[in-house]
DNA sequence: TGTCGTGACGTCAGTCGCTGTCATCACCCT
DNA sequence: AGGGTGATGACAGCGACTGACGTCACGACA
């Protein structure tokens, strides 16, 4: 006999999203979500810093996954077209995990405490590409420019996404891309 | 005999400023900024939110501002243009406040809860800039990245301006302005 | 001038997010 | 077999935040 079920981490992220749609974020307690994933509340917190955080276990993957694909893309490729291969990447793996991030954005959009902890993952996201644009020889105030506009637009086909159909991903980007050139050039 | 003190709510965010800057953020207590106002607690959430929103007082001005601005541009400016103008704009009333903004941004970049009420901060304002653009008949994509990519100059530009001496403002914007164009460009 | 509503504040009690501390016990290594 | 390790439970406590209710200066209005 095992003395506790495995996967600790993944049962109170889904005991959360699911808590969360069912009643709402605010109305819903740490404790009721640990209850659910047979666990305890104190066990929650050395999951997660916060009842937010608990929505946001993926955002560390998909930072290592930007950044590589900023790193790999070809040498000859200037740090916007970098940028734009990085946020395609990370769209398809997006589109993989389909319902599940659909169902984690409308909890999401719903609860202002909870954008801001989206926003400053959208920073911190922001700020790893620019790093990773530094790495490829770009200079400062370009790089951090360069990735800041690069997570608008994603942030932007992201919604877009959500809201339509079966869209592809690479497309929304590429298409906020021209609009955001049009845009600057003004 | 008046029976309080005029302007409690001023009195307020002056008392939060001075302990964060003291003692930092997680160490006081709104008890303690109650008290030195010479207030209860129980008044202090009548004047504020949470224990971050009072240092954000000024935010729904100055998104009067930059929407007031971007409203007022002449008609033959093109979007980029309202919007730089408002910035510039906005960027003279922040010179005016030099040293108080300079104490605020010390204690909000040094406490992550502080930044993530500060984005969605900047987030609302872009916002409202995209809806200001909106009636000036800009379309929607464009709108929105437009107003995205006014506000991620307005922020870069603002830390600029905080690091750098007595740098001028509408300079720092014009240049990034000239580098997000480049990039995007490439 | 008396009265009455209103708004700003104080007081109190309570919930919940979050933390520190200590005990427990299956598992692994030797 | 014995000891170390890591994940968990149990418990106490602080502080952010809320709801309900009482208080009192001030202004309107008769």
């Amino acid at each position: 006999m095992v003395r506790w079920e495995p996967n600790a981490r993944g049962r109170l992220e889904e005991a959360a999203l699911e808590l969360y749609l069912e009643r709402g974020y605010e109305q819903t307690t740490v404790a009721e979500i640990a209850a659910r994933a047979g666990l305890t509340e104190r066990t929650f917190f050395r999951h997660f810093a916060d009842k937010r955080e608990v929505l946001f276990g993926g955002a560390a993957a998909l930072e290592d996954l930007l950044v590589a694909a900023v790193a790999g893309a070809p040498e000859t490729a200037s740090p916007m077209e970098a940028v734009v291969s990085a946020l395609v990447t990370a769209g398809a793996a997006l589109q993989e995990r389909g319902p599940a991030a659909r169902r984690r954005h409308a909890v999401i959009t719903a609860h202002p405490e909870l954008r801001e902890r989206e926003l400053i993952k959208l920073a911190t996201l922001a700020e790893a590409v620019a790093g990773a644009l530094r790495r490829r020889g770009v200079a400062d105030p370009g790089a951090h420019l360069c990735a800041e506009a690069g997570i608008a637009v994603f942030k932007m086909a992201f919604e877009q996404w959500v809201a339509g159909g079966g869209v592809a991903f690479a497309g929304l980007v590429r298409d906020l891309l021209g609009d955001l050139r049009t845009v600057t050039a003004g």
